[in-house]
DNA sequence: TATTGTAATGAGAACCATTCCCATATAGGC
DNA sequence: GCCTATATGGGAATGGTTCTCATTACAATA
């Protein structure tokens, strides 16, 4: 469970777990991991083909499924249409996001020691009273990013969906 | 912002609100929010279509979008393909979730003061740093439901997807 | 270096939750 | 009752994601 840093580091760690499943390192899925780690927040699957000019869609979809079930990815629900990965716990360190509820936008936030605290303790209570397992939270911040707020004048209003996440 | 909680006045809320918008609190829009308050949780789509048998699919999709823009429903992103519904949180109360990784289901989890004040100052730190207008946070706990918990010695893994929120 | 088995790739088809379209039905205001 | 606007519901369209399959790259072994 220690947080590794290093650029290197979260390559070795990728390698190692994917080996883990037999599965290889490949340069797609190497550069699908530097591309998340430079990012530095989740990114959809139409943000990281735009990083990665040659790469088919459904080499994204297929390998990001691959570094999900080795535990080098997360997927973060966001607030659009898109689903967003962003590299696991284990190799980016334990945050949150803040979303931007217009366009879709999400930036990873420094979690505070109180906040952590407060949120350990409501999923014991939890654990407790429902029965259930608790294995993770998540914790997401909903708001307006500079951007949007800039273009709020121009009523390009963001639109109610009953849709996908 | 008061939180009204019996449930006539749920409806006569929702009414209001519809009403704001030159739209009508149907019959269809009335059994909607019914099985939204009794459901005590967020229901997907085809949990609605269950709880109303001779209630046609696009209808449930027309008329929970018509409820979320008129501000009586509120969408929330599930770990799981479906997107999930519920009351907005001035009908229904402040409050958070627990989402079973396996089944997808969710459930309400009561907020706890100490949680809410910990989540406000995070709130506006991040406002301060990242010159976002935060307007709403979510705190979802993930774990496994006393249920899937029981079934998970046959072996019916989660699978992992990169797939619709 | 040829061989062989296994996993990865990429193009496109398939899938399916959600949205859109349109003809019909219904609700209020006159 | 009539008129106009909105709501309804069946089905087609949309589009993000997943699946299929023929081909290619890799690793190990001889």
């Amino acid at each position: 469970m220690s947080v590794v840093s290093a650029t290197e580091s979260v390559h070795e760690q990728a390698a190692l777990r994917l080996g883990g499943q037999d599965q290889r390192y490949t340069p797609v899925r190497r550069s699908l991991v530097t591309t998340l780690a430079d990012a530095g927040r989740p990114l959809s699957i139409p943000e990281i083909l735009a990083a990665n000019e040659s790469l088919p869609q459904s080499s994204a979809y297929r390998n990001v499924t691959a570094l999900i079930e080795a535990g080098v990815v997360r997927r973060v629900t966001g607030v659009d249409d898109h689903g967003r990965f962003e590299l696991a716990e284990e190799l980016a360190g334990h945050h949150h996001h803040l979303a931007c509820s217009v366009c879709g936008k999400v930036e990873d936030v420094a979690p505070s020691p109180r906040l952590e605290r407060a949120m350990d303790e409501a999923a014991r209570v939890v654990a407790e009273e429902q029965g259930y397992q608790v294995t993770g939270h998540q914790f997401d911040l909903v708001g307006t990013c500079p951007t949007c707020r800039e273009a709020a004048r121009a009523p390009t209003m963001p639109t109610a969906r009953a849709g996908r996440a």
